[in-house]
RNA sequence: GGUGGAGUGGCUGAGCGGCCCAAAGCAGCAGCCUGCAAAGCUGUAAAACCACGGGUUCAAAUCCCGUCUCCACCUCCA
């Protein structure tokens, strides 16, 4: 199978380094506050991206994704909301975790900053040791990587130092790109946000974080590091910088998701325009989140509009439809992908493409079901179910989950309006259905029954 | 200034030298079903001169050159 690999910039064949074992690094949130379809997208696509290398190709794939608990921002916020910082930290992860489980995008493996404070201070140690870091004064304990002492600086995106913006020189920083390793503590700042370490207390700047919990989940070297687009530089340069001067061979591979966009403007929170989990909820289910958010390229930019995942909702109500009526007169088994999904997801992780073969096979078995044609439902089913499976959509969000009263109610009203059609009092049987379509319940009149799910 | 990416039907969105008079979905239309709708299924007309202008090739949406427009990164960001 082939991927991109945004360091070459080029379609690469995937070999793992240990057979049969794939260690991917994804970087996850900073818990400063609340997450925002961005992040569900990032999340969503390496989702996948795992999810193919275990059930495609039979890899054991360890994904680790990290939750950057320690940040400037994170104690700026806490302070305006007069909060203690880790109860901050700890509550807004809560919620990425709720919304991450909720479209199936959860990671077994979650490394905190703040649980690999001693392996930051030992990575900068040894960067010290191999002249590629210093200590900005003997006053400070600021540490700042040296640039210029690290040859490839820049190769992750291709950038030469004089052609970059830097920050001004200042606090014992020598280079506009030196960047800090370990910030010294300021006045002011809650005792309990610093740490002990060689150059006096402070904390870990952003980038060794993400070598240091790398080195520590997944060894000197690694198969794949993915992030968001915007993560490319400079954290990404700089992460790379520090554990290849280090020693390390880290990431064989880089992996970069596009980023959402909003009328075709990145969504951010400086620009105002993000759109909450909590309005993505209100207008799809889990899977029809997923399936919008996965239905555009990974690569590619992915433009949000309420319209766009409204389409999501009946594109998915199709696909559960299908499954749902194939369930009653057949039932899926374990059974080979099609050829067309595996070359799709082969090439890259195109999951447009696969989606297009997934709504074929449920044309293929539509067709079967009108035509009573039982084996070719099963096998249309069970190829649904297990192309579903790979791309992590879970169709049974609009399966009838109610109390026995509620559906006890549902089937009464249902039975009174059969009981009207055969009186041929219809006035009364459109009431009750209006009466049921207030309730958010939707009904099919099928050949000799009548049927009921939730409304989308 | 530097580094990447993008411009395909009404909309979303694949394709990246011949299988493309361009996948798939949504919307549209028709048929089936229905008491009628809705829902569901099936089929399907029209709709894309593939941003623009050149070039290479027997053959280009796909390669090359130029132009225009848009986006991202170079500060924190998934």
């Amino acid at each position: 199978m082939k991927l991109y690999d945004s360091k070459l910039q080029s379609l690469v064949d995937f070999v793992p380094l240990t057979q049969g074992k794939v260690g991917i690094y994804v970087c996850g949130p900073t818990v400063q506050s609340a997450p925002h379809v961005g992040h569900l997208r990032s999340a969503v696509a390496f989702d996948i991206i795992a999810k193919w290398l275990e059930i495609g190709h039979g890899y054991e794939v360890k994904l680790v994704r990290n939750v950057t608990d320690i940040d400037d921002k994170i104690l700026v916020n806490a302070t305006a909301l007069g909060k203690d910082w880790r109860e901050l930290a700890s509550t807004v992860e809560a919620g990425f975790n709720e919304v991450y489980e909720a479209l199936g995008a959860s990671v077994a493996h979650k490394p905190h900053a703040t649980e690999h404070i001693q392996g930051m201070i030992s990575l900068i140690e040894r960067l010290i040791e191999r002249g590629h870091a210093y200590q900005a004064d003997s006053a400070s304990a600021n540490v700042f990587f040296d640039t210029a002492s690290f040859a490839g600086y820049g190769e992750l995106t291709r950038q030469k130092l004089e052609n970059m913006e830097g920050e001004a020189i200042g606090g014992g920083r020598r280079a506009a790109h030196d960047f800090a390793l370990w910030k010294s503590a300021k006045a002011g700042e809650p005792e309990t946000a610093s740490w002990d370490s060689p150059w006096g207390r402070g904390r870990p700047g952003w980038h060794i974080e993400c070598s240091a919990m790398t080195l520590s989940e997944l060894g000197e070297t690694f198969d794949i590091h993915g992030g968001g687009l915007d993560l490319r530089f400079p954290h990404h340069e700089n992460e790379l910088a520090q554990s290849s001067a280090a020693g390390f061979g880290f990431t064989k591979h880089w992996m970069h998701n596009g980023l959402v966009t909003v009328s075709g403007q990145k969504m951010s929170k400086s620009l105002g325009n993000g759109v909450s989990v909590e309005e993505l909820f209100e207008l799809g289910t889990p899977a029809a989140i997923r399936y919008w958010l996965a239905s555009a390229h990974y690569r590619s930019s992915l433009d949000y509009s309420p319209s766009s995942l409204t389409e999501a909702v009946t594109a998915v109500a199709r696909i559960s439809n299908f499954v749902r009526r194939a369930g009653e007169v057949a039932t899926s088994s374990p059974i080979e992908l099609p050829q067309e999904f595996q070359d799709a997801m082969n090439a890259d992780f195109n999951v447009p493409v696969a989606l297009g073969v997934l709504h074929d096979t449920v044309r293929v078995g539509n067709t079967a079901l009108d035509a009573a044609d039982k084996d070719s439902v099963a096998t249309a089913l069970s190829q649904v179910v297990r192309m579903s499976a790979v791309l992590g959509l879970d169709l049974t969000s609009n399966e009838k989950v109610a109390t026995a009263e509620t559906i006890d109610l549902i089937e009464g009203l249902i039975a009174d309006r059969n009981q009207a059609r055969a009186d041929k009092d219809y006035a009364r049987a459109d009431l009750v259905r209006a009466e049921l379509t207030a309730m958010g319940v939707t009904i099919e009149d099928q050949a000799g029954k009548t049927v009921w799910m939730w409304s989308n």
